[in-house]
DNA sequence: CAGATGACTCCCA
DNA sequence: CTGGGAGCCATCT
């Protein structure tokens, strides 16, 4: 066990900038932390965060479906608390809480990388 | 250096 | 929707 490793520094850092209300996924982290992490890495990070850094809000971190994969049910209370909604089937609704990246300053002072673009919604085809 | 591990993601049956 | 398998990568033994 050694003390933080410095990827997951980073990953923790951006992981605090994510505001009340929204949520991000693995992949996403990954891909703004850069560094040449996934999101399995993020995931390996979010695990030991308990040790190093308690106060990250972890529960804004879900999967790319917008479900959640742990075990803890009390992942999704603690999002329901911070406003965030959930369809039918228990997924977060990304649509509506997708986070969209760190601050511009923020990024650029600790060389975080842009957020991937996501297709968006198919929310409703123009009517033909 | 090699093997094992994991809070992931994608693809197919 | 459920389940199985492959690809991915940092970290720990």
């Amino acid at each position: 066990m050694d003390e933080t490793p410095p990827l997951y520094a980073r990953i923790y850092l951006l992981t605090g900038q994510i505001p009340t209300g929204k949520v991000t996924s693995y992949g996403d982290v990954a891909a703004i932390v850069g560094g040449g992490c996934d999101a399995r890495t993020v995931g390996e990070a979010l695990r030991a965060m308990g040790e190093h850094a308690p106060e990250v809000p972890w529960q804004r971190i879900v999967s790319q479906d917008g479900t959640i994969s742990t075990r803890g049910l009390e992942q999704r209370r603690l999002l329901e608390d911070e406003g965030v909604t959930f369809d039918q089937r228990g997924r977060v609704l990304m649509i509506h809480h997708r986070w969209a990246g760190p601050d511009a300053a923020f990024a650029a002072a600790h060389r975080f990388g842009p957020p991937p673009a996501h297709d968006d919604p198919p929310e409703q085809l123009e009517l033909f």
